[in-house]
DNA sequence: TTGATAAACGGAACAATGTTCCGTATATAA
DNA sequence: TTATATACGGAACATTGTTCCGTTTATCAA
């Protein structure tokens, strides 16, 4: 019997690949601009492939904005190495703080759906924490190793503080918010063993 | 001329009255049992009106929503004189905070529509303070006066703390939450006049 | 009581959007 | 080059918000 049939371990077919990395592109542009609502046909179109591609990769509206979500999560977690390998511990954390301010920006429109009652979303807040936990204990144990922060500092603390601090973006301004945690990480430094 | 124009005073119509009453009713009851995302027509065949006549009452969906938490925030603000008129100062204060518990329960749902950023409901937050803040405060000052609790206890700071309290219903058990805000209420006797 | 009239009603029809289905096109392997 | 499983595109369907308009009815004056 000659092998033809549905073979399992069949790679991923090229274009199948391409496809999803522009949709997952085009919606987290979309995401972040016209929020979680956006209509499907917008993303198709912006991603240039047929709707009928959007649900064979995302069976549901919901599992597209999992996938992006997590990929952002994904995105930002996997900064903390890449800056601690390229700045001193202290800078590092700074910077990376920084980048989870965006990431938290950015997910503004999802902090709406995620409470929404959807149960498609109950895994999403365990991922976030799962991912950026780890990621920012790295860079405060080297931060606080160097002596350039305070030891004992709990990461999860940080990334609510943080989050929150965010928040009251009224006019859209993120200035304030920044000062605010650019104050918050001071804090953090007040007390390090080298001061 | 004839006076049987338009006449802007005039009284308004008796089937109109009662079906805005019954569409706030079976609004109110839907909202509860399924979100504030279910269908108008659902309402509609619920309160045994047609869809036309909705849309005659309230323009537009959200408009029924705000309409709902209105008179449900006004029935809770409204429960305090008749609360403090039969009963004395710290009973009313404990069975006021019961029936506030019983609104926060049912307002679950709303909170993402809140907080969805539809500038639709963007009022709501200050209505919610503008009637409730008052109708505490009066029973706070009772029941401080005749040294059943301690004085200085800021109403808007009680009814957010009783509104997150209640909120870790995971499992929608209400019992956990209402010991909660028990235990708390008995931390405002303590250190009452009285005591 | 009756007739005129403005107000209100009901639901068909339209629009927007999530989702399904299937004929067509194509990447892959032999 | 050819066969075929895979993937694609978009028409069609389902649900739901909203509009429109012909019909019904509450109200008032005679």
């Amino acid at each position: 019997m000659l092998e033809t049939g549905k073979n399992p371990d069949r790679p991923v077919r090229a274009d199948a690949k391409r496809n999803l990395d522009l949709l997952l592109q085009a919606a987290a542009k979309i995401f972040a601009t016209s929020g979680v609502d956006a209509p499907v046909r917008e993303i198709a179109e912006k991603a240039g492939v047929g709707i009928g591609t959007v649900y064979r990769h995302f069976p549901e509206r919901s599992d597209l904005v999992i996938a992006v979500f997590r990929h952002e999560v994904d995105a930002c977690a996997d900064a903390a190495p890449v800056l601690a390998a390229s700045h001193g511990p202290g800078e590092a954390l700074s910077r990376w703080m920084e980048r989870y301010m965006d990431f938290i920006a950015t997910k503004r429109g999802l902090a709406a759906a995620l409470h929404s009652g959807d149960p498609a979303f109950d895994g999403l807040p365990a991922y976030f924490q799962e991912r950026l936990r780890p990621a920012l204990q790295n860079l405060l144990d080297a931060a606080a190793s160097a002596g350039e922060i305070r030891s004992g500092i709990e990461p999860q603390d940080l990334l609510r503080a943080v989050a929150s601090l965010s928040a009251p973006d009224a006019n859209g301004d993120t200035s304030q918010a920044r000062r605010m945690v650019a104050l918050f990480l001071d804090g953090l430094r007040y007390g390090a063993v080298g001061t």
